[in-house]
DNA sequence: GTGAAAGCGCTAACAT
DNA sequence: ATGTTAGCGCTTTCAC
């Protein structure tokens, strides 16, 4: 493996010569316990490298016996197969690679579960990425792509940060969940975000509330824009003028970032009596702040969250909240990008799926 | 396990010259923006190949003008380098993994971040494998390593497992994070988990509670055990004798395990009055249980959780729990590892990180 | 059924 | 400063 350090170049660090191997094109040294190759397996065996591939692969034509040998040699040698080598020749490396925001956020947690298993399900590989919606990380994990060192890609990332990857990552084998844009050309699976933040302002408005808060995340992610438009417009359809010092951006989805920004928001004359906060986390953090400024929940301020993570059932009160399928749009995530990679050129279509409204105690 | 390659593909990448023509203002893409390989470049630019790999090295002797000849070519060819057969030339990938029985589990997300700090602070990729505690799962991804895809690994995951993963790994480049066996000899990094059980046991103690309760995780996890034997020995120390009906053992570290767990534990009638819990997110369950029973925190009973998560100074009661130094230990852990991979012979030390005792509202 | 040999795309001697 | 060329370890025709 490369414990054989590779820094030091050719041949020099381990004094093991292995092989006289007179030849040029100097090869990073490897110890022999660790680096046998096929050839040492198809020598102790006496066979060739190919009938050694065969038997690796599955093949049908192989004598028993002869695959006996070739067996058995692989386990004397404790061979084990590069798959550098084996992808370079493939030029598949089935490996999937998904990209998230923040591998903190609860939220993912389930997603990526949906799409891990789809993904060993196919024989793939999926490792995760923590970008912290960094564009420069983004952009690199994508070269990891672009290079050929994964099949392809999900990409939970915000919105902008998808589009500045440039034109160019849009013939690249990758799907958007849970946040994208349509207009972009690349398949994706998500829901409903406009209609489902409609739905919870109305029912904060259904339980008589009028002034009605708005916690929101970045106005990076399109999600948070267009969350914020079903705001708007539910307030809007109620004769509502919505109030502009209700709303705020937060850059962070933290729990603390939640709980003071509920207490800011507590903090002035004509302060809301309900707050939608775009995520679990955040309403959490803000029943945590509400709590702190002297608020009682729901009774004083009501507040709704969203995604239905496990914890929202969990805290006092229980939170009311728009439940995201999350195991779901991981799984359909992970179908859209399989199905892409074995034909690449079809369409692959965009898919909503259906969120819901879980009424607890929070709201 | 192997696995023969399947039908998918190559027919497919060959046909990918007639690609997205999805896009608007279709100028026909002048190459196969797929396909084009060193050569080409070199082709393109008039020059050898070697001169093409100089410039991509950044080699110091290429002539200013050659290079940006080759440059050039790059550009307009929208050439991207082949990392797998980069790296089955200089055999390594640059890639290290990191195993996680968990990613939903909110104590591995900063560990996480450590590791992925310092990793790509050196060069490397940091790529997360949730592997569920499952050892299928765990010694497929160590497979990755085993096979060269991924030139390091950082474990999380029990005990037992790392334990199963045979005599062979020993010499393998990884360390242990979090849940260690120094007899294994491999380098780890962690906290006395023995000491710091027994911590939490005597502030409750101090606090006045005789019928201490553990609600702990899976005896897989060696931490598990150790944290026990903590648990045990501080009881005993008080002159408590420890009633066996006061523990549980989990198989799930979710908030509802530790609320069910809780209820359970307080349905018998010689019912504690105080209970420590491993983690974090089982306290916030077994808070909830306990309120869902009745119970107040930390009146009637008192509650300690391990871990200090960002979470649980936002639930109500705020949590007393034993923190961890959750980015230190991430951050030691990659070091470790790097240690390793640039001097494979050096003895790689086990270290401690201190953990330390912190007091809120819930005991 | 098995072997010989041609590369996959790249790097690094070794020439020039 | 640049070109030639030998592999890295594997899969896969194409012969036998």
């Amino acid at each position: 493996m490369s414990r054989s350090s590779s820094k030091a170049g050719p041949a020099g660090s381990s004094s093991v010569l292995s092989q006289p191997s007179a030849q040029a094109g100097g090869r990073p040294s490897r110890d022999a316990a660790e680096g046998i190759s096929i050839a040492g397996v198809a020598e102790q065996a006496g066979v060739s490298v190919a009938t050694v591939s065969r038997v690796l692969n599955g093949h049908e034509n192989v004598r028993p016996a002869t695959r006996d040998k070739v067996l058995a040699a692989i386990d004397a040698s404790g061979y084990r197969v590069n798959e550098l080598a084996r992808n370079l020749r493939t030029a598949e490396s089935r490996l999937l690679l998904t990209m998230v925001p923040d591998v903190g956020n609860p939220f993912y947690a389930e997603i990526v579960r949906g799409i891990d298993s789809v993904a060993r399900q196919h024989g793939y590989f999926m490792l995760l990425c923590d970008t912290g919606a960094d564009p420069g990380r983004e952009r690199s994990y994508f070269d990891l792509l672009r290079r050929r060192r994964a099949d392809g890609a999900i990409c939970l990332d915000p919105d902008t940060i998808q589009q500045a990857l440039g034109e160019a990552s849009g013939a690249l084998p990758w799907v958007a969940c849970c946040e994208f844009d349509p207009a972009m050309g690349v398949p994706y699976v998500g829901i409903d975000n406009y209609r489902a933040a409609g739905d919870a302002v109305r029912h904060l408005l259904a339980r008589g509330h009028r002034r009605i808060g708005l916690i929101n995340s970045d106005v990076g992610y399109l999600y948070a824009r267009q969350r914020q438009q079903g705001y708007l417009d539910a307030l809007n359809e109620a004769g509502i003028e919505p109030d502009p010092r209700w709303r705020m951006n937060l850059n962070s989805l933290d729990y603390e970032a939640g709980a003071s920004a509920a207490a800011t928001l507590m903090n002035q004359s004509h302060a809301p009596d309900a707050i939608f906060a775009v995520s679990d986390t955040l309403a959490i953090g803000v029943i945590h702040g509400l709590r702190s400024v002297g608020k009682r929940v729901p009774d004083d301020v009501a507040v709704v969250g969203f995604d239905d993570i496990s914890l929202a059932a969990q805290i006092d009160p229980p939170l009311t909240t728009i439940a995201q399928p999350m195991r779901e749009l991981g799984e359909t995530a992970a179908r859209l990008l399989l199905q892409r990679l074995a034909n690449p050129l079809t369409n692959v279509p965009g898919v909503l799926l259906p969120h819901r409204l879980v009424i607890r105690g929070s709201a």
